[in-house]
DNA sequence: TGTAGCATGTAAGCCGTTACATGATTGA
DNA sequence: TCAATCATGTAACGGCTTACATGCTACA
């Protein structure tokens, strides 16, 4: 099993790295664990795709399911990272190079397109981004806030969440910041 | 032709509104203007895509072929806006809400799992995205400075792809700052 | 009793990429 | 004459989504 590194997507990585953070969990629970961090940065995949995931990763030998064995037909079943799985992981964080963040931006793509609608529409089109901005930013410090401070002992194993958790929180605060500043310029005219 | 308004995906409207900036296009001229612009808050689909999404236009009536006519096999294709794809265009700019922008960012998913790795390993990937980070920006600025000041006549129409790209290296120079502020956490420990 | 959440999957299909194939024109 | 650039596509395939199917458990 195994075998051929790196030949797996991202998204592998990415739930092969959330097994790392606790126990070990049911697809559900993985998703759920998804939804809660890798939304923010990455992408949450969709239900059958953890599924699909899990049973590939299981087959390259990196996750093992241990069946809860309580006779029905298909109950709930916990996956746990092996060893080889950790080892495939850091490899692949230690041996291939990080690309280059992509950014689908609606927004943005849409202002582009200004001369095309009025510019009521495109002043809607900003304010109403900052309002599932500041939802989103409500949403991921919620996270943070769960994750406990700085130096706490409690926490420690959080502290790469928490980097990550902030990062976010300054992004979508400069994000703000900006739109903020686009639509003062465009009812101010000229640009 | 057309008809079925909207079920086009975001990139299909991406390039029919590339075809609204300036005067009629080949595929591979297209694509071009796709990695001046289109990269840096959405995506520059492939040639192969660039083609086949024509080709589908074209289908749909959006857009028209002008072959050339100069008798060679096949030399070049201009393709043109047509009055439906206008229509099109602002149909879905003005009818459908946008989306909320996806961000899939390699760098703060390995620095989720930054205990995995040693310390080491995990300033050298935040001060690569730095040097990554300031050529992209370097890029950014030179589309930029084409496209005029403000208030000048002579780029009134770069208005909203000004606009844009300012957006970007405001969120180029944010991230900047960002980074810096965690590898200094991460220096300084305890976090 | 029925709805929401837990739990697991299959099937179909679109978006988009890489690899491959082909050929003309321009300039070093 | 050879490489780079212009120019257009086809084929295969991977990632990921939506829609669909199934069934249990807890609780109102």
């Amino acid at each position: 099993m195994s075998q051929d590194l790196s030949e797996l997507p991202t998204t592998s990585y990415a739930l092969l790295g959330l097994l790392t953070l606790g126990d070990d969990l049911t697809g559900y629970e993985l998703k759920q664990r998804a939804d809660r961090t890798l939304r923010f940065y990455w992408s949450s995949p969709a239900m059958s795709q953890v599924y699909s995931e899990l049973a590939r990763l299981a087959q390259h030998g990196l996750v093992a399911a241990r069946d809860d064995e309580t006779e029905p037909v298909r109950r709930s079943r916990r996956y746990r990272l092996t060893g080889s799985g950790r080892q495939a992981l850091t490899a692949w964080l230690s041996s291939t190079e990080a690309e280059f963040p992509t950014l689908k931006h609606p927004v943005a793509l849409r202002l582009l397109l200004g001369h095309l609608i009025d510019p009521e529409q495109t002043l809607h089109l900003l304010e109403n981004y900052l309002g599932q901005l500041a939802e989103r930013r409500a949403e991921l410090q919620q996270v943070r806030d769960s994750l406990g401070e700085a130096g706490d002992p409690a926490h420690a194993t959080h502290r790469f969440p928490r980097l990550v958790a902030d990062w976010g929180l300054d992004y979508y605060g400069s994000e703000r910041t900006i739109v903020d500043d686009l639509i003062t310029r465009l009812r101010n005219g000229v640009t």
